[in-house]
DNA sequence: ATAATAACGAGA
DNA sequence: CTCGTTATTATC
């Protein structure tokens, strides 16, 4: 039933008139009406009897394509569980909205008597797509005759090779990958859908933004060929992501690659969900439930016995905790390979230390930065400058050592609520009057974040007669060619350049450090990862200079290009604080009487942590519902459930749940 | 939204 | 005890 209503979400029984019979298959989209009205819904499954005393007959089978595969409706009912969200909610991301010129033209092609090609009945478990008959793929998985896929770049791994080897197999292999600096990662995930393709199964490749697809889609192409994969985004366009969702449907392609709009493509014998660069917070779904790419697909690898691929330059807590549960292997380079790739890397005084060079005073440069971008750009090399983009909010840090100020009750994080004020927690509300630094004893906060644009368009000057290129917000560039230049970007919009950057510089990190956010260490080693990536190697005169202290972990963990490191280290913290992936949280934000309301009626398992309250925008508070994640199910249940008392007695004032939400403060 | 149903209280 | 009115709750 599509209504959001969370007490309306399960089955309702309905007869199937005689003449709706053969198109009222499994998956189809309907016509029924409820409560007197006309609504839509999903036909799930049909049946012989019911134990509803009085049906009432479906009204219209609005299209005979069943677009709701029965893998991805068991995947749905799975998230929506997971982020204590409704069935329709899910299944409004997952299929997109019908756009019938689109389906008239791929139902045509696929079909000619209008129905979809692939009309076999659901298998009984409803883990495997319908469409080839399971015994076609068994007899050709016996046979032995599959070709085995070229490893390339994968033999730089000890355990790349045997994982194409895994997926060409059809095993559930499931790997954390991080990719060596300079690594051409999609390369790397074209051969790991072409040794699943070999295999004789389907994949589904989830990447951040527009560019990363559009690079990923090249290297796909060029290994596989035109025609074999198909690209799946919400920036294509209603007609085109209905055209591209109803040719995965109906089998005619079993790759799918995409944003996280593809997170849920159907694909015929799946048998591998990738996600490159998790850590982008573009894997969010912004709409309810809110469910993240990364656990949408590790849940289909789990359902299915599909294998997984989770990569990146820099690794997430997430994944850091998938290795140390044993759910997933490490794929990684031996330090050595890691030495030999890595440019070489250095940080430098954040405070300026001016060079003597007048460029470099008006450019406000460290000096280490200066000469390095001087350098490169003599030797006829490309210079890559990132600078974080503006509107960061900054919390509050140490004065003296620059540590995060955190609440010394909740260990949230404490901000100013104006220039004089008294710091005050962001998630328990607790006023930090007599504040002292755990790290240094420092008494004195700051809050940080100067003006960064206006460095970068300083730089332009301080090197004349070379060409800047800017890559941001308005214009994001994919390359540019090897010589000599500058290059301005902000984080994500980097431009790979040929042969690599003779120079990286990544200022004002500041900026990126202190963030008022719990993934601000993970999150500022991401992006200097995925620059310094582009870099040329040490050997070959790349260097990295990043403008920041050398002793903070993030730093150091970039400096060794090491990231697993880092992850760990961040994951432990994570434990000790109490802050996901270690443990599960849902944040329950309206007005204050209704999130009252709701969590007075929510019965939370015994362990559940309730904090708060805090303000959150426009006159609503925010509380945190923590729980150990072996509760993490029955804390999502009992909050589905109480929203569902409280829409059932339509109380008026709605309230926000979010699992695991991005942001917690 | 709306219809069925339970709950309640007044008047016989 | 019945009838009429009102709160509650399920909606195939």
């Amino acid at each position: 039933m599509d209504v959001p209503l969370p007490h309306l979400d399960r089955p309702f029984d309905y007869l199937v008139p005689e003449a709706l019979d053969a198109d009222a298959r499994p998956g189809v989209r309907v016509k029924v009406r409820f409560a007197g009205q006309l609504v839509d819904g999903w036909l799930l499954e049909r049946a012989e009897s019911s134990e509803h005393p009085k049906l009432a007959y479906l009204e219209k089978v609005v299209s005979p394509v069943p677009v709701l595969s029965p893998e991805v409706a068991r995947l749905a009912r799975a998230v929506a569980d997971r982020y204590a969200g409704s069935l329709a909610d899910v299944l409004r991301l997952a299929v997109p909205p019908r756009h019938a010129r689109a389906e008239k033209a791929v139902t045509a092609v696929a079909a000619p008597d209008g129905s979809p090609a692939d009309g076999s009945p659901a298998s009984a478990d409803g883990t495997a797509p319908d469409g080839v008959p399971a015994e076609a793929a068994d007899a050709d998985a016996r046979s032995g005759g599959r070709a085995e896929v070229d490893p390339r770049g994968w033999r730089d791994y000890p355990a790349g090779p045997a994982l194409l080897r895994a997926l060409t197999d059809g095993k559930p292999a499931r790997a954390v990958w991080s990719a060596l600096p300079g690594e051409d990662w999609a390369d790397r995930y074209a051969d790991a859908v072409a040794a699943t393709v070999a295999g004789g199964r389907g994949a589904v490749v989830v990447v951040a933004d527009a560019r990363d697809l559009d690079r990923l889609d090249a290297a796909l192409t060029a290994v596989l060929g035109a025609g074999r994969h198909v690209r799946l985004t919400a920036a294509d366009g209603p007609a085109r992501r209905y055209r591209a969702f109803l040719t995965a449907r109906t089998g005619e392609v079993d790759v799918v690659i995409g944003t996280r709009a593809a997170m849920f493509a159907p694909v015929r014998r799946l048998g591998l969900v990738a996600i490159w660069d998790d850590g982008d917070d573009l894997h969010a779904e912004p709409r309810a439930p809110y469910p993240h790419a990364r656990d949408v697909l590790l849940t289909r690898a789990q359902l299915g016995d599909i294998a997984a691929l989770v990569g990146g330059y820099a690794r997430t807590a997430e994944a850091q905790l998938l290795v140390e549960t044993g759910w997933a292997r490490e794929v990684v380079a031996d330090r050595a390979v890691v030495r030999a790739r890595t440019p070489a890397l250095a940080p430098t005084g954040d405070d300026p230390q001016l060079a003597r060079d007048p460029g470099a005073a008006s450019a406000r440069l460290p000096s280490l930065a200066w000469t390095t971008a001087r350098d490169a750009l003599r030797a006829d090399l490309p210079v890559l400058v990132q600078v974080p983009r503006r509107g960061y909010v900054p919390s509050v840090a140490c004065a003296d050592c620059r540590a995060p100020a955190r609440c010394p009750h909740c260990a949230g994080p404490l901000a100013l609520p104006s220039a004089q004020g008294t710091p005050a927690c962001r998630w328990c509300g607790r006023v930090a009057a007599a504040y002292a630094c755990p790290e240094c004893g420092g008494r004195r906060l700051r809050a940080s974040v100067t003006g960064a644009r206006r460095t970068a368009e300083e730089l332009g000057r301080a090197f004349p007669g070379v060409p800047v290129r800017t890559s941001g917000r308005e214009e994001v560039l994919a390359s540019v060619p090897g010589g000599a230049g500058l290059v301005i970007a902000t984080p994500g919009a980097e431009p790979v350049a040929e042969g690599g950057y003779g120079a990286v510089l990544l200022l004002d990190s500041w900026a990126l450090l202190t963030r008022a956010d719990l993934r601000a260490g993970e999150e500022a080693l991401r992006r200097w990862m995925a620059a310094a990536a582009l870099a040329r190697p040490g050997t070959a005169g790349g260097r990295v200079v990043v403008v920041a202290d050398g002793a903070l972990a993030p730093v150091q963990a970039l400096l060794r290009w090491d990231s697993a490191w880092f992850a760990a280290r961040e994951l432990a913290e994570r434990r000790e604080l109490g802050f996901p992936p270690a443990v599960r949280m849902a944040s329950v934000t309206g007005v204050a009487e209704a999130v009252a309301d709701l969590l007075a009626g929510a019965r939370l398992p015994g362990d559940a942590e309730v904090l708060g309250p805090v303000p959150a925008d426009e006159g609503r508070e925010r509380m945190l519902v923590r729980v150990p994640r072996s509760r993490a199910a029955a804390m999502a249940e009992a909050l589905h459930a109480a929203a569902g008392q409280r829409s059932a007695r339509k109380a008026a004032d709605p309230v926000r749940l979010q699992v695991d939400p991005l942001t917690l403060f």
